[in-house]
DNA sequence: AAACAGTGCGCG
DNA sequence: AAAGCGCGCACTGTTT
């Protein structure tokens, strides 16, 4: 067994070079912003703690832990809502069997109280990771994460110190507090170019899945949306874009990385109320399923068969759809290389890393698929690199995040940079690694002249749809 | 005071 | 048969 090929090493040695001048190059960070923002958050923060106090959750907390009581235990919370109180609780932590505190078990109990709690949380975390987090890793308006190559299991790669790869953007009020923060040098403007679905191509080149190959090479086609139309009963044109996000991240990905169909039943059926999903004709996805026969989500227990006409019944056929009839050979893929890595007690993956140790079944056909993907990313960022130093670009490279590249682009070099970046990413790396079968696409995303990272906005050039 | 385990949450 | 992959960071509560 070889634990890495000479092709692996190279990669790895480059990009540990490139990523150093990455975290040299740091980013552009608006301090007086930051000031500003702390004290606003910490003035909210108060605000919102004060107001707590009054309720009479708050009262019973006080009695029962007295001088102990603190609103950042979430011990404490679930203590008194599941214990104390008696609200039915849904889920409970893995090692302490104690009830659990995560925002979708409190939730559940439906109370102002535990809402207000949740909103001065998330201005909490937003404070400490990140607004205070940046601000202590800025020296002279520039901040410089690391990237290092060692340390993940899959070989991916990571970041810290801080971590500039979950910087928040799916919540679009805390990604405005905090992206707000990042901005580009004079006359330059933050661009990012992101793999599409990078992961989903990468699979492709070890299953070899013909329908999944379909759908990557044909852009008219649309797994996503297909899949939304089967989960919730729908005729192409009454699928939203949000229908089409909570079919992707609900079931789809879930289902590729391991997931199964009670768990997703559970999450699609809550995402329908907390996106507030409609079809495009307006009827709440609610109403619409039940016109369609199915009106409750089912029990999703683990012990028992789903119930006729719930919701889980549905969606166990669709899973079972999914993976023998539409993605039978990916399904069969995933089963070949379990056995061969039980087999052996190790793989290699495409890029030519040897990965061994005790995994289990979905760590196994995991690995493989997101080491290579980000390999992708990582040899297009050498390359890249390579080409704007030896033309002394002003231009830099600043960060990168598993499947996307951030730069910060001297408005004079936009079209420049955007063909070098064409060139690897259409032509180059499919005559480097020939086992890629599948086209790949990127997305360019740019702000304004100046503005932050919080202000990107696609840019369509390449992409036709 | 420092270290550790456990939990939760931000991102791909 | 089992039942979501990979990270980094902050915080609580306990132990050293």
């Amino acid at each position: 067994m070889k634990t890495i090929t000479n092709p692996a090493y190279k990669l790895m040695h480059e990009g540990s070079i490139a990523l150093a001048q990455v975290e040299a190059n740091g980013i552009r960070i608006d301090t007086k912003y930051l000031d500003i923002a702390i004290r606003r958050t910490s003035n909210k923060i108060k605000h919102l703690s004060e107001n707590l106090t009054h309720y009479k959750i708050y009262k019973r907390w006080k009695k029962k832990y007295g001088a102990k009581t603190n609103l950042g235990s979430h011990e404490q919370l679930a203590h008194i809502l599941f214990t104390v109180m008696d609200y039915p609780c849904e889920s409970f932590t893995k090692k302490e069997h104690k009830p659990a505190a995560d925002e979708a078990n409190l939730k559940s109990t439906k109370l102002k109280f535990v809402a207000e709690y949740l909103e001065l949380e998330k201005l909490k975390k937003a404070r400490s990771t990140y607004l205070r987090g940046i601000l202590r890793e800025t020296t002279d308006g520039y901040m410089h994460p690391n990237f290092p190559l060692h340390f993940v299991q899959s070989y991916r790669g990571s970041s810290r110190n801080p971590n500039f790869q979950n910087m928040p953007v799916r919540n679009p009020k805390i990604a405005k507090l905090v992206r707000q923060a990042f901005i580009p040098r004079e006359n330059h403007h933050i661009l990012e170019i992101d793999f599409k679905g990078a992961e989903i191509c990468c699979s492709a080149c070890y299953h070899e899945d013909p329908k999944m190959i379909k759908y990557i090479e044909n852009p008219r086609l649309d797994m996503h949306r297909d899949l939304a139309g089967e989960i919730y009963l729908l005729k192409k044109k009454q699928i939203s874009k949000m229908i089409r996000f909570a079919s992707k991240s609900f079931f789809v990905f879930a289902e590729f990385y391991g997931d199964w169909y009670k768990n997703c039943a559970k999450s699609l059926w809550e995402g329908i109320d907390e996106l507030n999903l409609k079809t495009t004709d307006g009827v709440p996805l609610k109403k619409h399923l039940r016109d369609n026969g199915i009106s409750e989500l089912g029990a999703c227990d683990v012990d028992k068969q789903p119930e006729v006409g719930t919701f889980e019944a549905h969606l166990k056929r669709v899973e079972y759809a999914f993976w023998n009839k539409r993605f039978r050979v990916y399904n069969q893929w995933k089963k070949d290389w379990w056995e061969a890595y039980q087999e052996k007690g190790y793989f290699e993956t495409l890029t030519g890393f040897t990965i061994a140790g005790n995994l289990d079944r979905k760590q196994a056909v995991n690995y493989p698929i997101q080491g290579s993907a980000f390999h992708w990313l990582l040899w297009s960022l050498i390359k890249l690199q390579k080409e704007m130093n030896r033309r002394k670009m002003k231009s830099l490279i600043i960060g990168q995040i598993h499947d996307s590249i951030v730069g910060d682009i001297h408005k004079s070099e936009i079209d420049e940079y955007l063909e070098i970046v064409r060139e690897i990413i259409y032509e180059k790396i499919r005559k480097h690694w020939k086992w890629i079968i599948v086209p790949l696409t990127v997305e360019v995303e740019m702000a304004p002249l100046g503005k932050s990272w919080y202000e990107k906005e696609e840019v369509k050039i390449w992409t036709k749809n």
